[in-house]
DNA sequence: ACAACCTATGCCGATAACGGAATATGTCAA
DNA sequence: TTGACATATTCCGTTATCGGCATAGGTTGT
């Protein structure tokens, strides 16, 4: 059996680095498909379904406007998964300062 | 192509549902496979397989001792998802200012 | 209505992933 | 050495995923 379905984890669509690479291209601002397609050097369908993957799980958010898509970052889904991992900011910031003071005694 | 392999990719490792369990688990303090198998019901050679993907993307490390080998999640590897998830943070905080001006200016 | 345009979907072949069962590797104790 | 124990690996069948190409939907302008 294969692992939960991309269109319903979003770890999993933020697996693919494809679509890290969307998700930080339209943090800033909204784009129309076709232009992340060229910025990113892929293909249009490509593009397209990288985007439905991503807006299912809710990562991205579409505005229509005529015959053009526009795609922007939804930071809350991304949140989720930093929230995900700041349970464990409490055991990387030990680590950090115990080999801070092993510098120290070092020196 | 399918996507990049899971063993060079830490997003990709964290994708499946299982490991980041077995990552919750070994956060606090180190396990022996046998006892991870048993708390979180799964069988032994599945967590093997498991443990061997998060270890060859350092999300956990290994102490030998005997016929026992104790894990335990090696956070710093986690912060560096925690840290691309934090290039969103200015995003999502807006957001949440925004909401909130909002919900203040309704009542 | 027709054509140009932008985006979405369907089909394809190749590949990686998963679980389960069996088995291999390695370690300790008698 | 032999047997019990702990963990790792291999094999297998099933399924999801990806990119590329072709094509379907929907919108705008003539």
């Amino acid at each position: 059996m294969p692992r939960a379905a991309t269109t319903s984890d979003p770890f999993n669509a933020i697996a693919e680095p494809r679509r890290r690479e969307i998700l930080t291209l339209l943090a800033a601002e909204e784009w129309p498909v076709a232009d992340i397609a060229t910025e990113l050097a892929m293909g249009q369908p490509s593009v397209s379904k990288h985007l439905r993957v991503l807006l299912d799980v809710g990562l991205v958010e579409v505005r229509r406007e005529g015959r053009q898509a526009f795609y922007r970052t939804n930071p809350m889904q991304i949140k989720a998964i930093h929230d995900w991992t700041s349970r464990f900011e409490q055991y990387w910031t030990g680590q950090l300062l115990r080999i801070k003071a092993r510098a120290e005694r070092a020196r």
